[in-house]
This record gives structure tokens, sequence and C-alpha cells, in this order.
DNA sequence: CAGAAAAATTGAAACGTTTCAATAATTTGA
DNA sequence: TCAAATTATTGAAACGTTTCAATTTTTCTG
């Protein structure tokens, strides 16, 4: 049972298969009774194109740009998705979504898979690893791939432009807000370690409350639950300033099960603001950060990168993140 | 610039294409000296075979999946997208993620540009739409591409397998929970149009409370939060079965503004049960949908459909979805 | 209505791979 | 050491498209 091809078309219409290819393409060289014709027989045979050979130099296929996140739980990489999809679509391009799940092996895979399927360009939330030896990146590079990142890496390795906000200041931001409550004794709930933005918060964290613990947390709901329940077993802690919104949702549920009140007890600061973080019964207080101008700016700036003939210089964006005061947090 | 190819590779190892095919491909007709020759200069040349090359009759190219959901912000697809990409990986497939956003052209796009990439079977959790006209199935039949819903669709034309869960009966069940509780003014706040799982909820509901006031609200947070506003002003109304858990935390976020307490005066039910629910100050009683599960499930259906070579029967899958009693629930 | 100009169509090469029959090289056995 | 057997390599066809120069058909002009 063969697939149909453009050679079954072109036989049925009685005409080569140029011709049938032309019209296809939308070439203006079609007699209309022709065009007629073949789309007629195009769609009784529900003929389409077999995409993988439709490759030539200078026809690179459908449009297509690739996206790798994280982690698909997280509704912060949602916003991201939709924003770079939003903006992909304006320039008819498709986007392809893959998820790293926090898995180094699986960053490389998708970065492969995606490579594989003909990709324009690429967006990568990368995972920061020891292990990592950025072959994937340097086959991107190889193969001329423009990719933009969602999160700075250490190393300079890599020539990538990097979409992002100032995470540093964020926290900053965020604990100086506890600060200036008159809190005392904070407490970061830290990101997980292969995330970049992690460093960044704590940096902040740290500038405006160099006197802060630091508690190794995560990403998750569940993290931000265990940490609490695991590392500030009867702390002195009146505020709490959280790698993102899920850990501050599960720090909350926590605090809420030792019978502390919110924010009355403690105080609590999310990172990201999720669009649940504001129906909570004690809508969070967060920092904004806007996900779906990420998306759309990353998109924006590869796509230029592919268009550009010169090699265009990579940059990095630092969009404007804000915080939001809600009821989570208050004074001392 | 040219992208590197096999020939470069046969050329500068001074062997034919032929040969390169074959360490390509982990033949092992090729002398261990020559293998690693050839994979010396593949390494050298940072040499990836150009996938769309590689399709020919009986060779699938990397064997990939589609899976196209409705919207990328409801957790309840996220499981349902980490169930289905583990058991891809069980079995070496990778799987290409497209969300439809709840426009149906978008489906269709999104439904054709996996076509177009080439995959070897798709799960699809369709829109419901009167415009449909199922063209994007046809065309999947067309291309023999065996493919599974996450939800039937009314109209028989399809003879697509669905895995889903008994949604009738979990809205039933959800619904007798509060009939027994003695409530008595039951609200539904029901699903968006697009979707089938509404009406099977509805119906579901009404079973167990033929009184019960149906609401139109939708999917969303948003969704929740304006039907109560707008809906139930002022109306008797001492509980709610919700279409979703979003429905639901977006609902009693409005019922607090309205000063209404959760479960004193209003019990509030959703459905799911995604991770958030059970986080929140009120923790909600709702229905637990197996969503991994019925990930994984379907793309073992669609990974059966792929290997079996006689045409297999479609069916439909139903997983078992328990009710959860939490605290959003109470006595009247 | 002929000839020229314009428009439509054809046909073959090219894209980068895999496959497989044919050939070449190596190993084995006596 | 030689033929046979085995193993390794080659070369060309095939996959389904696009492209574009060459050819054919149609339309226009006087």
């Amino acid at each position: 049972m063969r697939r149909t091809t453009i050679k079954d078309v072109a036989e049925k219409a009685g005409v080569s298969i140029g011709t049938v290819s032309a019209v296809l393409n939308r070439r203006d060289s079609v007699r209309t009774v022709t065009r007629k014709r073949i789309l007629n027989i195009i769609d009784t045979l529900n003929y389409r194109p077999i995409e993988a050979a439709r490759r030539r130099l200078g026809s690179p296929s459908e449009k297509t740009l690739g996206l790798v996140i994280k982690e698909i739980h997280n509704p912060y990489f949602a916003d991201i998705i939709v924003g770079a999809q939003e903006e992909a679509r304006k320039h008819h391009y498709r986007l392809l979504v893959m998820s790293s799940e926090q898995v180094l092996s699986r960053e490389i895979d998708a970065v492969n898979v995606l490579v594989a399927k003909d990709i324009d360009g690429l967006i990568i939330n990368p995972l920061v690893d020891s292990e990592s030896d950025f072959t994937h990146f340097a086959d991107l590079e190889a193969h001329n791939i423009p990719y933009v990142m969602l999160e700075g890496l250490q190393k300079g390795e890599t020539e990538a432009s990097v979409v992002d906000i100032d995470n540093e200041k964020g926290a900053y931001d965020a604990t100086r807000h506890l600060v200036e409550l008159g809190h005392q004794h904070i407490v970061h709930l830290a990101g997980p370690a292969y995330s970049q933005h992690t460093l960044e918060r704590c940096a902040g964290v740290l500038r405006a409350a160099p006197l802060a613990r630091i508690v190794h947390a995560g990403a998750t709901l569940k993290d931000g639950y265990n940490a609490v329940r695991d590392e500030l077993e009867g702390a002195l802690c009146t505020a709490l300033v959280c790698y993102n919104d899920l850990v501050a949702i599960g720090a909350m549920r926590q605090l809420q099960d030792q019978g502390k009140r919110i924010p009355e007890d403690v105080s609590v600061v999310g990172f990201d603001d999720i669009e649940v973080a504001s129906y909570l019964s004690v809508p969070l207080t967060t920092v904004r950060v806007p996900k779906r101008e990420m998306g759309r700016k990353a998109i924006a700036t590869v796509l230029e990168r592919i268009h550009s003939s010169v090699e265009s210089p990579s940059t990095r964006i630092l969009l404007d993140a804000e915080l939001v005061v809600r009821s989570s947090t208050k004074k001392r």
C-alpha cells in the first residue's frame, strides 16, 4: 500500500510532474484549467507532498522552529510556549516543543531530534550541568542553526544570544520588600542546581539581606513543601523568598500544616507570577516575569538571526520584571 | 556554506558512501579499522545525516509520534504529556507535541505539520466543532497514519480508538457525593462547547441531581471566576460541581471575594485532580483522572496499531477515575 | 492567416541518503 | 601456495520532490 506521490497525481491528470509541482508551489505559470484539474485530482487522491522530499538547497522546507523547555509542568513554561507560538505564527513559522524534564541526556536528545527534523532555528532553556560538554550546542553551530537561550550559561563557549530578565535584580527587589517590612529572619528557598537562575536569584537575595539563610529546595510544589518540612523545623523564620511560585505554594501548604498563618506568622514571596498565584486564598506577592513577552522576544531574535545574512553578534536581552505586592507579605 | 554530507565523509575517509552508510546504520559488515577511521572523521567533521534524506520505503526514519493537545496551560495536559513521553521513550519513539489552543484551524494545522514531519502515529485530543469537516482525520487515514483520540468524537465517521475515562460516571460520582451530603441546590459550572467531555459530564451531573442548574463556564481559572461572578449573583447555591479543577479554583476565589466560606457556605468539587488541587488552603475534593496512565495507554495503543500488520479494530479504552474527598465539601 | 511573442508544459538533473547485487580483498584449509 | 570460502567494499539505482532550460502550445499583431 504505497503512499500517493506527485507522480500518481501527474499521471492521473495527464500532465508532467513538473506541472503538478508548479501548482503545488503556487507558481503562476499554470493555466487555470490545468490548475483546476490538478487541484481536483489532488483532492480526490488526498495527496500531500512528502515534506521530507521537498528540501533542496535554498528551499528549506516548511519553516519550523524548535523550543526545548525544562519541564512541562511549570506554568511558567506554558506562558513562554504560548508567547513563542504567537510570534512564530505571525511569521509563518511552526513551533515544535520538546521538554527535557530536567535530564541532560534528554535535552541533548531533544536537540538532536529537532536538528534531524530540520528546524530552522531553536530556542532552548538549557540545563546547567557539569557533565554538559556542550556538544549539542556545537552541533547546532556546525549545522548553522541559529539558537537563542532563555537562560544564560556560565561558560563563554557558546555564542548564543540570551533572552531573560534580570534575575538578580528581581530577587533583590523581592527581598528588599521584606526587609523594608521589617523582616530580620529571611530564608530563601533556592532553586535546583541545574538552573542558572538559581545562582542569580541567590545573589539577589543576599545583596538585599546578607544574613538570609539559603536553603536548597527545587522548582516544584513538592520541593517547596518538603523544604519547609525538612529544613525549617522550628527554625527562626518570619519571611520566605521562594525560587518560584510553585515552591511558594508548596511552602505555604506546609506552613499551614504546621499551624502557621500567612502572612501573620510568615510572609511569603514567590517568583514568576504564574496565573494561579493571584487566585489563591492568600494571593501571592511575587515577581512578575513577562513570560509571554520572553517567548515572543526569543522567537523574534532567532528569526532575526535566521534572516540576516551577516553573522549577527550575540546579544543579551533583559526584559523588565517587577514586584507585585499582594496579600502574602505583611509588616513585621 | 554547504552542510556536511555523507559524501564529504566518504571522500575524506577514502571510501565509498555505501561504506559510510553501513557504519551509520550499524551494519556489521565493516572492518573495525575502517569503521574507526570513518567514525573519527564523522566526529571531526561534525557530520550528522540529514534525516529528511533517510526515508525510503521500509526505513521510516527516526521513529516519531505526534501529540496534539487542546491547551498548554492546563496541568491536566502536562500530565498526559509526561505519561505519553514516558511510554514513547520506553519504545524508543520520540514525541512531538503541539497545542491547538482551542482553535480548530490550529488543530488542523498541527496535524498537517506533524504529518509533514513524517510521524509514525498520532495522539490527539480533538476539538469538537460543527465546522469540523474531519478532513484532517481523513488525511491521517489516507496517509495510513494510525491515531488515537483522548476524547471521543460524536460523529461515527472516524474509526479511531479512544482512550479516556468514563466522564459521565465521574461527574455522577462527584454530584452524588454532594447529594449524599444533603445538598439541594447544586450548580454545575460546565465546560467549553468545544469539548466532548462537557456533554458527558453534564449528563453525569444531571443523572445524580436532576434539578441541578447548568451554567456555562469554560475550562480556565478565569472562566470559573467569571461564571460565579456573572451567573450566581445572589442565586441559591450550596454546592458547585466544576468542569475541572482550574474552574473550581477560579470559582473559589470569586466565592471568597463575595465573603463566602468554603466549605461552610458552599461546597466545591473539581475534576481532574491536578497537583495543585491538594496544595490549596482548602484542599479540593475532586475526581482523580489517571492522566499519566492515559498518556501511556494512548501511546501504547497507537504503537500497537503501528506494529500490527492487520487492520486492528478500533477500541474504546476507559480507565478508572475515582472521587477523592478532601476539605472543600461538607455536610449541609 | 502567418509569424512573432508570450505563456504553458515538459523532461531531466539534482538533493542526501539507503539498499543490494556485484566485485574485491582477506582468511581459511589442505 | 592455491583455490575456496568468507568478509569487506563499491557503485548504481531508488526514494519523492524542486528547479530550470528547452520545447510546445496559445495568443497576439498586422
